[in-house]
DNA sequence: CGAGCTCTTATGACTAGGTACTAAGAGTAG
DNA sequence: CTACTCTTAGTACCTAGTCATAAGAGCTCG
């Protein structure tokens, strides 16, 4: 890489950078041709953060991600009341993960999601499975609200252990969504 | 806290750097009133990497992740082939991170999500929204199975822009899923 | 032409959070 | 009593920096 201007070199010391964070002083001196010491006078002026930092920030982020996806591999939404086989609520909040960006609106499938997730979890049964799923969604649901989510469990078969559960979800007491679903179940009654 | 024996307190500090990778040795020997030098003879025992070290391999699995749960802010699954207002093709890897870790069977939400976005992904529109969906689990996908999503629109209404897309999601040839969505789009065409 | 300016490079002192190694003391078991 | 484990201490060294100071190169303005 041959020489630049400071303007120019500075552009993409801050584009390399926020590409790799993982890249020292040194390689970077390298990469541009020119002392470490001016790297650190740019990363100065671009109030750039040293390696370690930026690596920390990273890992960091991941840590906190970590957290919020964590009950993403469980139930989506909390669940706040829980009468096995008979009912359950849960309540999700809408965050900037969950939306389109271009107009805030939740994904549908992050409703169906907590709906879904609840309808298993009120399964008594090690295995729940959906099995058919008919869904409406009533009206969309914004970045920043709260969703309620209440299963009821319609019926039962005793033969088979299909058991229909009825989901609503509601938004300051709106109803937004509304799904049945049929559920397979690993063990008879 | 009170001091423990050796094998006590490395269980423990085990315990602790799996919780907080970003604690430092002194901070671990004052948490487990020993010298620093303890914490540092425990950790080359237990061959567990210094602070910096765990720092960066946190940020670097995040790195990782990152590419992988970027297009699930967009389009789950990876669309490989589109025709807008007619038909659509996304694969999707099951991983360890959609299956229930009990049975290895892919949580059914995510199957839906697949699904889903390819429906709203066809729409040739800046805004489409699930309306309704009927939803068939035809059998269950397991962990490291590739689906594959095949939309196809089926009526448009051209009076209101009702779009009708039906959704199937094969394995290996087999079918496993059928989605018929009922979508909303903002414009008339 | 020289003074002042920016830019670059160098140097030295210091930092955190370590590694690697040596040494020594306390307590315990055979 | 000796041998061994466990713990603590201290030293030299490392990386990837910070901060401050200094000096030289190249340009521009009067």
């Amino acid at each position: 890489m041959m020489r630049r201007s400071k303007k120019e070199r500075q552009q993409l010391l801050t584009a390399t950078i926020k590409e790799n964070p993982f890249v020292t002083d040194e390689e970077l001196a390298e990469k541009f041709q020119v002392s470490v010491q001016t790297i650190r006078l740019d990363r100065l002026e671009l109030s750039i953060p040293e390696l370690r930092e930026r690596i920390k920030t990273v890992a960091e982020k991941r840590f906190e991600s970590e957290v919020r996806s964590l009950p993403i591999d469980e139930v989506i939404g909390e669940i706040i009341d829980i009468e096995l086989d008979q009912s359950a609520i849960s309540i999700f909040d809408v965050k900037e993960e969950h939306v389109f960006k271009r107009n805030q609106i939740a994904r549908g499938h992050h409703v169906f999601a907590q709906a879904n997730s609840l309808a298993v979890a009120v399964i008594n049964d090690e295995l729940a499975l959906t099995a058919k799923a008919n869904l409406q969604f009533k009206r969309s649901v914004k970045l920043h609200e709260r969703v309620i989510a209440k299963a009821k469990v319609t019926k039962i078969d005793e033969k088979t252990g299909r058991t229909f559960v009825e989901v609503s979800s509601f938004v300051n007491n709106e109803l937004v969504f509304v799904g049945k679903f049929e559920m397979y179940r690993s063990k008879n009654l």
